[in-house]
DNA sequence: TGGCATTTACATTCATGTATGTATGCGTGT
DNA sequence: ACACGCATACATACATGAATGTAAATGCCA
């Protein structure tokens, strides 16, 4: 039965997307059909044809449902919010990144991304994904050098250094969490080890 | 012209695996035939299907000529190579990772595994790899342990904890430095950022 | 009633698996 | 030493199924 009114078409759209958040995350982006997508979500694959172009459409509007993890940082960063000097806005800023990703439709479709479909090809944005880690270590490095140059980084690690350690450590927390969301907490756990890193690094009075 | 020697056999047979690893990695796993391959290898579909089951037996026999970063590390740990102490340990079984990491096949092999196919499916043992993490986790948190035990952690770290920092760590400095290897040396690189960790959590005298 | 949302039907492409063909190396008997 | 036979190491051909994209059909709301 055709034609429902404009609402209604926008509700079928969402929940092909849903389905797809499904469908991707059971069975990985190459295997599922867009018949497989129509058909979890109650709908055949004409639906599909009609609200997106392609397979890669699709996932690109899948994908802009949700914010980037190292996105949320860098914006979180730039906009310093409530957060006492440079190395609490960085440490602020990824514990609110690990809030944000252990949202459902966050963590489904960030383990999509992670470890459900390839990085090559027309449908994945691993260009995207590289500038942001790219721009994210370069905010990330001019926080600690900020840090540096006020004194409130010990001497043993040089701002680049930090950077890199605080980059792996998210990157790592975050690609063991999604890949197990049940073995451990991403926000008290992976909080735990970030605030760690942070008190380790920090010149005390 | 068919039938050649044992040993020319077993060459195409490694010919087959090599060309796979280059369209794997170029391509994708699921968007390579095993055309592809062959034709790559300057061979037809027989070649394939003669030495090998089906795509995921090939991938698997591909996976089998390296060994899994953090298999590498469990093994040098448990052989306590010269090191001085636990945490030595740790870290010189990191660093020899890295190490291994940095040989072509290596290379190409993981970077197919975590950018260039899908966790699920016949073909991807996810199953082993999370194994591996746990496994692996385990070995680094006993090493902590008994560093904690032996006084040459600072107090303000837990064994828990400095496991997850450096798990995490190395985790994202692999994954980080597989999706772009020339944006920096792992090896030097990361061997610092690892150093500085064990710098940050060491007792001093 | 006309255009919008969706279904149905169809043509095409492509990868897979298997079955068959085929020439050669290799052991065997003499 | 030499022919014979068979298993080996591939290439070729074919049948099948699955996914894609598109065109036509259909019903409903405004």
């Amino acid at each position: 039965m055709p034609r429902r009114t404009k609402a209604e078409a926008e509700a079928t759209r969402e929940a092909l997307l849903d389905a797809a958040e499904d469908v991707f995350l059971e069975k990985g982006v190459s295997r599922t059909s867009l018949e497989h997508i129509a058909r979890h979500a109650g709908m055949t694959r004409g639906a599909v044809y009609w609200h997106f172009k392609n397979k890669a459409d699709l996932f690109h509007a899948m994908l802009d449902r949700v914010k980037m993890p190292l996105q949320q940082i860098i914006d979180d960063i730039t906009a310093e919010r409530q957060a006492t000097g440079p190395l609490d806005t960085l440490r602020l800023a990824t514990l609110h990144a690990f809030e944000m990703l252990e949202r459902p439709r966050s963590c489904r479709v960030h383990t999509i991304l992670m470890h459900r479909c390839e990085f090559i090809s027309d449908i994945n944005p691993v260009e995207l994904q590289n500038r942001l880690a790219s721009d994210c270590r370069e905010v990330v490095r001019r926080c600690f050098q900020q840090a540096h140059d006020e004194g409130l980084l010990i001497d043993e690690i040089a701002p680049d250094v930090a950077t890199l350690m605080l980059h792996s450590m998210i990157g790592g927390l975050v690609h063991d969490w999604l890949r197990a969301p049940d073995s451990f907490s991403l926000r008290e756990s992976g909080g735990e080890a970030i605030d760690s890193l942070f008190h380790l690094i920090t010149r005390r009075a």
